[in-house]
DNA sequence: CTAAACTTTCAGTAATTTCTGAAAGTTTAG
DNA sequence: CTAAACTTTCAGAAATTACTGAAAGTTTAG
């Protein structure tokens, strides 16, 4: 299997990218390679086309695995497998976002419910909790917004993402268009 | 300047959580400290405090002006520098997904829409490039939206949370509420 | 101007992360 | 069962990233 440069490009670059995105140069690459290569890839050729090794391409595979990015693909006939992309853009960037939510901001949600628990020992403490707490809701309407842009799909993304500022007026008229809400 | 046990324990956290937020563990552990401190703190208090040398120090300090996440904050009669979060929660928050945006996302757009114009070399690479226009697509909804977002401020994105699953329900009706927009 | 108080820079070192490749493991064909 | 085809693991090497502390730089007081 070679690359067209297109391809390559966008390999390269994912690459790079990687680290931000959660994960290592390599697995990067590998990720756009699966996604943009249409024929299901071997771990061999994945590694011949990125000049990595066999261990590290499968270790990496591992990864993408456990980011339920890509997934096997058994080919009649054949021996070994083969991978494809678990799912259409929008399930991998949902994937992608679902996953780092979890590394990134579960974590802490978790420790500042703790913390909050504690008797303050200070008047100082008060406070801090108090900040502790602005923090906590914080994310948490970020996280719980979040989840209800995946739920929409992307369709709907898109209208409401068309909508743009009129995000804030229709915000205005909620309560005569949803009265029966229970409050 | 001594720490809580209570404040200690976030700083700690918010460190280990720094490098998955875009910044290394000591800037993690520097923010947190700045942001729970009500007392402006001077840069040798802040290295005394996490026991980190003083060039490393001034480093984060850097860094954190840069991501605009800290400001300096002189004392009158005070040879030295002291520092101050550089706004609320939110405002800070609102500088970390900004800037992340600018290191993740951005970059990529740029180069996807680079390659959407290069003239394809073959069959595939028509394939590949419908590919990256999905991705970019997606991606360019994803910021316009969380855009949108930070500019509705905490209040209304709570209003927002509140009505949850009622989005979709309310998306329905758009067009009936807001009839005079220009398509 | 000089000295003191403070900050920044950066070369070298330490810590961490990623990668290789050989060895061990697994599966299937026969 | 054995051998071949393939995959995974993991110890050590390589690459990357973070940190220290001494030296150079800056600012202010006098």
């Amino acid at each position: 299997m070679k690359m067209s440069p297109l391809v390559m490009s966008a390999v390269i670059h994912f690459g790079e990218m990687g680290s931000r995105w959660g994960f290592n140069r390599t697995v990067g690459q590998m990720l756009a390679l699966v996604v943009l290569h249409e024929e299901p890839l071997s771990a061999q050729e994945i590694a011949d086309a990125l000049s990595i090794s066999r261990g590290n391409t499968s270790m990496g595979l591992k990864e993408l695995q456990a980011w339920q990015l890509v997934k096997q693909h058994h080919i009649p006939g054949e021996r070994k497998e083969f991978f494809v992309p678990a799912g259409s853009i929008w399930v991998l960037a949902n994937r992608v976002f679902e996953e780092r939510r979890k590394r990134e901001i579960d974590p802490t949600m978790s420790l500042l419910r703790d913390l909050m628990m504690d008797t303050p020992n200070s008047e100082q403490d008060v406070n801090v909790q108090a900040r502790l707490n602005e923090i906590h809701d914080l994310l948490e309407s970020v996280t719980a917004w979040s989840q209800e842009l995946q739920n929409l799909g992307p369709e709907k993304l898109d209208t409401l993402m068309k909508l743009g500022a009129g995000v804030g007026r229709i915000l205005e008229f909620k309560d005569k268009l949803l009265p029966a809400k229970s409050k």
